[in-house]
DNA sequence: CTGAAAGCGCTTACAG
DNA sequence: CTGAAAGCGCTTACAG
């Protein structure tokens, strides 16, 4: 029951005493050399005295489109999933495209049971995050894949997240650090596998360099856990080098259970550079992801490809930000 | 360009050797008396061999709907609105509607320019926590109204935040604080006000009560020093109540930079119960509201008021939830 | 340079 | 109990 209902493009023709299809013509930027300048002017100035909005069910209709797309995340109580979905949003808006978002299946918090095969009609997928075994998934539906990795079938927009690991790598190695603990995430995502593999090479690279692992869920008391384990060994690890920024609030957790001041006696850094990263005290030390970023170029991405383009794989960089919880090794 | 032509009811009723109107009746569940149980679970079958789903554009191009409903919320970056989101979202997909996110048109990160007039064919709106001098915009459009107070006009659903003010108020008196000072936030919404309200009243009901009163933005580095000047009076509060538990975190870098201990120098309190409460040093004690509850209760609200039904105002509970910020004062 | 007509896939009076 | 027909508002060949 729409209270009002609003003018068609049948009104602007008749406002502007053209035909309809002149007015889809003019109104849709297909005129040029098939309708007078004088006329296109009318009825966009007839469109505008109106109010005119094309009925998008009706375009949709006759298009056999929706303008409609999908964005799959893994979560949506993870806060780095809300500055994707802007990002998308944003540049679907200026397109005329809608987003609709959906957890993975298995989410059971999920709008919907299963996005392949849902009720939602859709034009294309941006699957954000996706684990290793969904990959490949693609078949009816044109898809951009984000922080998934490389693929050969599908666009990907990715982050260069061992840039990232390194530059981590890096600023500890410059303040002195040696033995190494990896909190890592037991999730099993490309981008966790890339960080791993980053930080083991990297540290690999440094002469004496030991790196001990744990792994544990994105969640506080996880975190706090592996990274205990971690701390309590024999030769334990002077910095500890997390996965995501929760869990390094995690780290943080297990440094006071131990006595242990951050960053004097234990270094810790996060990954992701959500709100939590200042919130914590001393502030962390992590690797800023353009998240909202990740939205807009997927996006981007993802219209070039139903406009029958190729876009080519993207990789955004990832930015470290040096901030309080890091320090030299108390023994040198 | 869909992949694949999706079957059409006209290939239904060819199937099922009806005609499409006997289609429509039946899968519309309107054929009680018009259509036989045998046609019309032939009708059934044809379809569910067919993989037959309506094709929404037409639907909505016939019946004028969109069945997409708005949902505006001030800002995407607070982590508190994505429970929001997916409540609602969860509810309207039970009913085929879609829910497209904008925030408020002051806030530049904002998808669209501006939801009043977007080029979003919308259904409904649900506007959560409204700024209070946006009330009373919605004319043309059904809506309904969260987090934004009782209204005369509009359908609403609130938290019961004076509640739970009462509660955090009561829980510190009964550990016998009687300085308590308030960390609010400088936000023209209903709820801040309910909240500053409440917590006067309580504050003044108790014999020795003393309150003091900081703003500050919802932001780390603002509330920190709010508190710092809350604490830096002649007679300093032995309680922060905060207005959020990001507040709450700034509260707790005043508190360090002051050398003050939390919980046993200093009691601090947030609001929401967001992820960041457990992730801080100590756990926050706060109040849980149910943020994914209000996006359904509201969805459930805007259908109903679509239909033609009235609903009542709801009011949601907030549960205050007593972790390790909040301790018995130094000085008895 | 412009208009009349068809048709996208539904739902709903209307006729039988 | 069932079907033929109209029409929602667009866009796009097609004719002129």
């Amino acid at each position: 029951m729409p209270a009002i209902s609003r003018p068609t493009s049948k009104d602007v023709a008749q406002e502007a005493g053209v035909s309809q299809s002149t007015v889809s013509l003019v109104l849709g930027g297909k005129w040029s050399g098939r309708v007078s300048p004088a006329t296109a002017r009318s009825v966009r100035d007839a469109a505008e005295r109106l109010g005119y909005r094309p009925n998008q069910a009706a375009r949709n209709l006759r298009l056999g489109t929706t303008r409609t797309v999908l964005l799959m995340v893994p979560t949506l109580s993870a806060p780095f999933f809300g500055p994707v979905y802007t990002g998308a949003a944003r540049v679907a808006a200026q397109h005329g495209f809608g987003v609709v978002v959906s957890t993975w299946p298995d989410d059971a918090a999920g709008p919907a049971d299963s996005p392949f095969g849902s009720d939602e009609a859709i034009d294309g997928i941006l699957a954000s995050s996706m684990p290793v075994d969904a990959l490949g998934r693609f078949r009816e539906t044109p898809a951009v894949m984000l922080d998934s990795g490389p693929d050969g079938g599908v666009p990907t927009v990715d982050f260069g997240v061992a840039d990232g690991m390194r530059a981590i790598a890096d600023h500890l190695a410059g303040l002195g650090h040696r033995r190494f603990g990896h909190v890592a995430a037991a999730v099993d995502q490309w981008t966790f596998h890339a960080r791993a593999e980053a930080l083991a090479a990297a540290v690999a690279a440094l002469p004496g360099g030991v790196l001990t692992r744990g792994t544990c869920a994105i969640e506080v008391t996880s975190a706090k856990d592996a990274a205990l384990r971690l701390l309590s060994g024999p030769q334990p690890p002077t910095a500890l080098v997390c996965d995501d920024d929760l869990i390094a609030a995690g780290a943080y957790k297990a440094a006071r259970a131990l006595g242990l001041d951050v960053p004097s006696a234990l270094s810790v850094t996060g990954f992701d550079d959500v709100l939590l990263a200042t919130a914590l005290e001393p502030e962390l030390t992590t690797v800023r992801l353009p998240a909202e970023e990740l939205g807009a170029q997927g996006m981007t991405a993802l219209l070039d490809l139903l406009e029958g383009r190729r876009p080519a794989p993207r990789v955004l960089h990832g930015e470290l930000v040096v901030r309080d919880s890091t320090a030299r090794p108390r023994t040198g």
